[in-house]
DNA sequence: CAGATGACTCCCA
DNA sequence: CTGGGAGCCATCT
């Protein structure tokens, strides 16, 4: 499924987002698996389109990016904000994944609020042992 | 009612 | 490294 989730799933989506810490940067498919559901990127990607304008300043919309640290919004002001956080970009314009990959949530959190760790997947798990 | 259209990712050329 | 197509579906012209 990859359409406009449900007001629920997208308030967990924005909940998820709500976990990445000041200078990294989560991509939509890790926010996904955190979430979990079965949802995919896209999905992560259509909520966060739909986040009111009202809310952008609470949820840290800015910190997800494309797998490959991408970034894909129709503005330019993303880059701007995460600049602004500390986060670095590459000659092409993509964020340093390497050095500002999220870890995902704090496991505990996780486990209280019913969400997934990234480990949990398995999910990049060897390169963020590299950090 | 048919066609276009996405804040994605992966795969192959 | 860049580019295009598939996957898969609610919404909006």
């Amino acid at each position: 499924m990859f359409t406009k989730p449900d007001p629920a799933l997208a308030e967990r989506i924005y909940i998820a987002v709500l976990q990445v810490r000041v200078g990294a940067v989560a991509t939509y498919g890790e926010i996904a698996a955190v979430v979990g559901g079965g949802i995919e990127a896209r999905e992560v990607g259509y909520a966060l389109g739909d986040l009111p304008a009202t809310r952008q300043t609470a949820v840290p919309w800015q910190r997800v990016v494309a797998r490959d640290g991408a970034i894909s919004t129709r503005g330019t002001s993303q880059r701007v904000l995460l600049e602004g956080e500390g986060v670095a970009f590459d000659e092409t314009g993509r964020v340093i994944m390497a050095r500002h990959a999220w870890r995902g949530p704090d496991s505990d959190w996780a486990i209280a609020h019913g969400f997934h760790t990234l480990s949990d997947k398995g999910e990049r798990g060897e390169q963020l042992l590299l950090l």
